[in-house]
DNA sequence: GTCTATAAGAAGATAGAC
DNA sequence: GTCTATCTTCTTATAGAC
């Protein structure tokens, strides 16, 4: 890895750990193994390492997106993939989900420097709404509402089934994040929130 | 209000909008209508000032716990009362505690403040924890255990149960506290979220 | 591209008059 | 208790040699 992306790298990490403003320019260069006014051969100055940062991690997010098959060219195609998943898959899906999300180490450190610094910036708020909250309920929407078979469901139902499978998970990442001491905890009891999530929703509905 | 505890509150509105490291003693005077240096006749620095209003907030997250009976002198007559709330209160209870934590401006700026600041101290961490996930989920279990009646359901399921009751209103309060305007939506699906939950896990288990 | 030396500025905190 | 003036420290960023 070249001296600039490195640069990018020990930043990341620092900003998820102290937040912006409490991580020194200093600081991120001693990471690197250089000294502080080498850094400014790469990047203008600490925003710009920043705005590098953001703009590769909206690169990403937008590629994770694509990838779930959310936001596609051809969401009439997506539909009929989700249709064609054996339902063991999708009690599946949710803990496989959670465990890339929780040691994923890019994903786990920009949740946790989108988590501090949302609310300077608009535009960081918008992008931790995207990714954590407003696509995966497209995202397990979409995946329960073909499940369930159409006209079974009112599409109301559809988002609030979405919420009520996907928040589970949600609460129980923020959880991992402040402690991670407590995965064992958070998976067993997402397992259950799985079977049971099924049991009442399964297919005799 | 006297200074010193208009010091804390103009404080709390800046930490809990733009986190501690970016706040300056400055800022804080200005607010109270005063200029730094008399400051530090009420509070020895800005830690001191930070610091304050943490205790300040945990002896508030006390009494609110106490109020909830969580963590009360004593645990059986709570379950009393829980078994003796109509079923029809039990629906309302949700919303009206997601109003609350959404409306309540103390509550509110705690709640940013503690998002922002939470990785820099574990002590913030166990706060956000015990207040917004714990605590909540011990509160909801006892009303749905009690709810549903002594050995109807496993301890284990009641755990589950509260997950599921509660993470929905966790995630949308944070989908609220960074978009206010979403507050109609968040409370039209908390709704059907709630008579779902019920018709789902309704006495007829 | 990296270094040493240093400028420039910001912010926390204190001194001492009133 | 509040003010003006000032000190001190820390941090960003630049200059210029190698």
């Amino acid at each position: 890895m070249n001296t600039k992306q490195r640069i990018l790298d020990e930043a990341l990490t620092l900003f998820s750990e102290k937040g912006f403003a409490n991580v020194f320019v200093g600081e991120i260069a001693e990471r690197v193994g250089i000294k502080a006014p080498s850094l400014y051969k790469h990047y203008k100055g600490k925003q710009a390492i920043f705005d590098a940062i953001i703009e590769e991690m909206h690169h990403r997010f937008l590629e994770q997106a694509r990838l779930l098959r959310i936001r596609g060219d051809n969401p009439e195609q997506d539909a009929e993939v989700y249709g064609s998943l054996p339902e063991d898959r999708l009690v599946r899906l949710g803990l496989d989900l959670f465990g890339y999300e929780l040691h994923d180490d890019y994903t786990r450190r920009c949740r946790k420097m989108l988590t501090i610094e949302q609310f300077h910036n608009q535009d960081l708020a918008s992008a931790y709404m995207s990714h954590y909250v407003d696509d995966p309920l497209l995202y397990h929407g979409a995946l329960l509402g073909t499940a369930a078979g159409k006209g079974v469901l009112r599409a109301e139902d559809v988002k609030v089934m979405a919420l009520q499978f996907y928040a589970p998970f949600y609460l129980m990442l923020t959880v991992c994040d402040r402690d991670p001491g407590r995965e064992a905890e958070a998976t067993g009891i997402l397992e259950k929130h799985i079977r049971l999530f099924n049991k009442l929703y399964g297919r005799s509905v």
